[in-house]
DNA sequence: CGAAATAGGTCAGCAATATTGACTGATTTG
DNA sequence: CAAATCAGTCAATATTGCTGACCTATTTCG
């Protein structure tokens, strides 16, 4: 990133506005719908996460707290490995936020059987509780926005939302892949 | 938050997994669905947003940065209140964000007409061009995306993430609504 | 068997993005 | 003129992410 170096005056950084319209002139004809699909996209997902905001917040956890839980909910017997590929974070990143689910007793490690270099995570009965308690702060919402859009319209969302996916999550969401290429 | 008080030593943190199976016994019928639109959300999300990485790391740019080029970008002369409302972040969060955008020739800011205490925050054509190329980074993508889901399916997509938002968000996106009450 | 690869954990340090609270200045409104 | 509003700023802090290095346990392979 670029160093803080001190900026001019507040008068000097007072840019006109350009001459030019911003409604740019040459412009495909599907623009202004793929721009209202970024703003969808920007509003669904701002407005859906926020409402379990409330919950974690009372408990002291984060959304990347959440995000684990909901994973290792979905994904009974997950590994570490699995969970960072979902995630797309690192070793650290994850550490911190699974250290204190284990700690709290929101989630259970056990070694795999075969292989027992693995750390098969699990949900506690604590953590399936909560899990179930942050999803029910959203369901709502998300019941509402099924009944809108009717069956043919769910189909519509879901063809579109797996399109718009790497081919490994595309695989995950089908059950056809595991969560390490997701 | 948790003080970090020092955890106990490895063995003792192997809890052994819930005797119940994780699919949990008393669910909705429709839960199993609900589960996988978060699911969707999540992958749609961090796939189509991780595409314009690349080229704002060049830049040394982030995110944050991209989304306030973005709203920017479609609403020509919106004020910082507006761009508050939006992006549901704090004064302090957004100035250093924006003053590097205006620092590097990106945003220009000019006083409101009647009311001279506003800033109207504009692209210039330096912005645009950035935002477009930006834009275009995921355009791919997204157009795939489109012509997998169909008119029809593009259309239950749009009902779907719009009764997801909030009420202030939905009218925005209609177009009546302002950007404060986003 | 022994070496290499793999899964996982941990440490130290750092960067980006967010937060709160308090204060200032310019401008508009009552 | 006083109060409210829009914006900018400072200081301090939290969360979530990153890199790189290094360690252990375990499996795999020559």
């Amino acid at each position: 990133m670029l160093k803080p170096k001190p900026r001019e005056p507040k008068a000097d950084r007072f840019v006109p506005p350009p001459k030019v319209p911003p409604p740019a002139p040459v412009v495909d004809v599907g623009d202004a719908e793929m721009r209202l699909a970024q703003d969808l996209l920007f509003f669904a997902y701002r407005d859906f996460t926020t409402v379990a905001d409330t919950i974690l917040e009372e408990l002291g956890l984060g959304r990347a707290h959440h995000r684990a839980l909901h994973f290792i909910g979905r994904n009974p017997g997950i590994t570490v490995s699995g969970l960072l590929a979902i995630l797309r974070i690192t070793k650290q990143s994850l550490a911190r936020v699974l250290n204190a689910l284990v700690d709290q007793g929101y989630v259970a490690q056990a070694p795999g059987f075969e292989d027992r270099r693995l750390r098969l995570l699990t949900l506690t009965e604590a953590g399936q509780a909560l899990e179930r308690r942050l999803f029910d702060s959203q369901r709502e919402k998300l019941a509402q926005a099924y009944r809108a859009a009717g069956p043919l319209g769910v189909h519509g969302f879901r063809t579109l939302m797996r399109a718009m996916m790497d081919r490994g999550a595309r695989d995950y969401i089908d059950g056809t892949g595991s969560p390490e290429d997701a």
